[in-house]
DNA sequence: CAGCCTGTATACCGATTGGTATAATTGCTA
DNA sequence: TAGCAATTATACCAATCGGTATACAGGCTG
């Protein structure tokens, strides 16, 4: 059983440096110490092991997004609290999240972005819903509330996507609170604020 | 010089499609019609062929959102213009920009986030410069223009991928006046507005 | 016609791809 | 202690990977 958390280790940190199509299993267990039939045994497939490493890391930021998402505040402590959960989650798994990322933009066709869409959809929908809900706070959405979930998780991907970059050692990322207040500022009251 | 355009018409669908590091040389040239030593007489290698094509496809979404940038009008109004710019250049040509997108989010150690990383830095440096000037209309900045150029090309990426996902038909691909008025007013007055 | 440069095809290279048949090892249970 | 199920290694598979040596066309110039 701890070859196979070798073998997911292993996996989620080639994926994330490489890309999961330039990276093949011979060299996921050579750096895990295993040989292929046991990467075989555990996961059935290249793509089952994809499978099983996105679920098993899927949940926890999950769970943060749902629980940031309470209705029991104003929108501002609401988007607050969900960037807040999203940046701590990400930034608690960085190579993860980061993954999930370039999977979810690479090619349509590709078995990365066909495994990883359903999950990237349930991010979205938290969003949707926040938003859908503050009708009462914001006045009719007439739809806006997708529009504005796009925003607001792009600005996140994007914001994490640039703390990451030029950075080598991912353990020390980390995104401050005094930036997540203006980043949050900035979508919910624009730039003149 | 009909086989060269032929490859990197082909080779740009399939990147699209497939990803960079999931499509074959063989796989190109079958597409196109030609043999593999075509290809490596117009481009070298693999690598050569990935960076022509972005070469070629790179300068005319410069030009627009440079031109689009220009310092003769309100923030509003060359916001509104840049979102205009790159929503335009972008559904002209849809599978270069997504490919571009792909890359820029792929393993930092892949070949293709090294090559195509300069030219987003490129995109990316345009839109700080022109909250960088802006200072006079959005009063001293403190070092958000980066924060503000992070958000807005976050946005504009976001909603780009989002129309394309499940639209099978690209050339179609297109987001309106309307939406890119809704989508600009949102980043500058934010959700209350 | 000779020579040359551009462009293309046949056929091949070693290395690596994802995946597996078989057997051995392990610890647990009957 | 015999046997069973879980786990792992050796050694292999056909197919594909990126890339190339060689030859041969075609047009152009001497």
């Amino acid at each position: 059983m701890e070859n196979r958390k070798s073998i997911l280790n292993c996996a989620l940190q080639l994926f994330y440096q490489k890309g999961y199509d330039a990276v093949g299993v011979q060299e996921i267990v050579e750096k895990a110490g295993v040989t292929k039939p046991t990467l075989y045994y555990y996961f059935g497939s290249k793509r089952g092991l994809l499978e099983k490493l996105l679920q098993e890391h899927f949940g926890k930021m999950e769970e943060k997004l749902v629980r940031a998402s309470a209705y029991d505040a104003g929108i501002p402590e609401i988007l607050y609290r969900l960037a807040r959960a999203f940046f701590d989650g990400a930034t608690a798994d960085p190579e993860f999240y980061l993954m999930i990322l370039s999977l979810f933009y690479s090619g349509r066709q590709s078995e990365g972005f066909q495994i990883v869409y359903p999950m990237v959809k349930r991010y979205y929908r938290i969003y949707v819903e926040v938003f859908a809900r503050a009708s009462e706070e914001l006045g009719n959405m007439h739809g806006r509330q997708e529009q504005f979930a796009i925003g607001f998780s792009g600005i996140l991907d994007h914001h994490l996507m640039h703390a990451a970059t030029n950075r080598d050692d991912l353990s020390k990322l980390h995104i401050s609170d005094e930036e997540t207040r203006s980043i949050v500022k900035q979508f919910m009251y624009g730039i003149y604020s």
